[in-house]
DNA sequence: CAAGTGACAATAA
DNA sequence: TTTATTGCCACTT
C-alpha cells in the first residue's frame, strides 16, 4: 500500500470494468472519462495493477484504435484475443476489434 | 525533490 | 493509411 489514493481510483476502475458486459469492449480513454479523468494511462496503470485478473475483465479494454494491449500480463496479447473471441467479439483481419459492433462506453460513477 | 518510465491518445508528416 | 512526435498524468527510482 504505497499509494491509498491511487488505489483508489484504482478500485474505480476495476468496477467500472466489471460494468462492461460479454461481449463488448471499453477504451482506455472511454474508461478515464467516465473516472472523470483525462488521462487514459492512469487506466492503463490501473490495469497493469490488477491484482484480481478473474474479477476485473481488462481483457475487454483496449486501445481507441481497437487494438489489444501490448503488454497483457496473462498470458500475451493472444490469450487476450481468444477470450474475446470466445466471448463473441469478433476480430478484423489486421487483428483489431470490431469497434463498431462491440465498442461499449460505461457510464460515469453516480451519475 | 527531480528525472525517467509507461497496458494511452491525439496530431503531424 | 502507417509511422513518428507531443502531450498528460501517475508511479518508480
Amino acid at each position: 500500500m504505497k499509494y491509498q489514493s491511487a488505489t483508489n481510483f484504482f478500485e474505480q476502475v476495476y468496477t467500472l470494468v466489471r460494468t462492461v458486459p460479454a461481449g463488448k469492449i471499453t477504451t482506455y480513454g472511454a474508461l478515464a472519462k467516465a473516472l472523470g479523468t483525462p488521462d487514459a494511462r492512469r487506466v492503463g496503470h490501473a490495469l497493469h495493477s490488477n491484482p484480481d485478473s478473474d474479477k476485473t475483465p481488462c481483457h475487454r479494454v483496449v486501445f481507441t484504435d481497437g487494438r489489444l494491449a501490448p503488454g497483457y500480463a496473462f498470458g500475451g496479447p493472444n490469450e487476450q484475443m481468444r477470450r474475446l473471441q470466445f466471448e463473441g467479439v469478433t476480430f478484423l483481419t489486421d487483428g483489431r476489434v470490431d469497434l463498431s459492433k462491440h465498442l461499449y462506453i460505461p457510464k460515469r460513477l453516480g451519475e
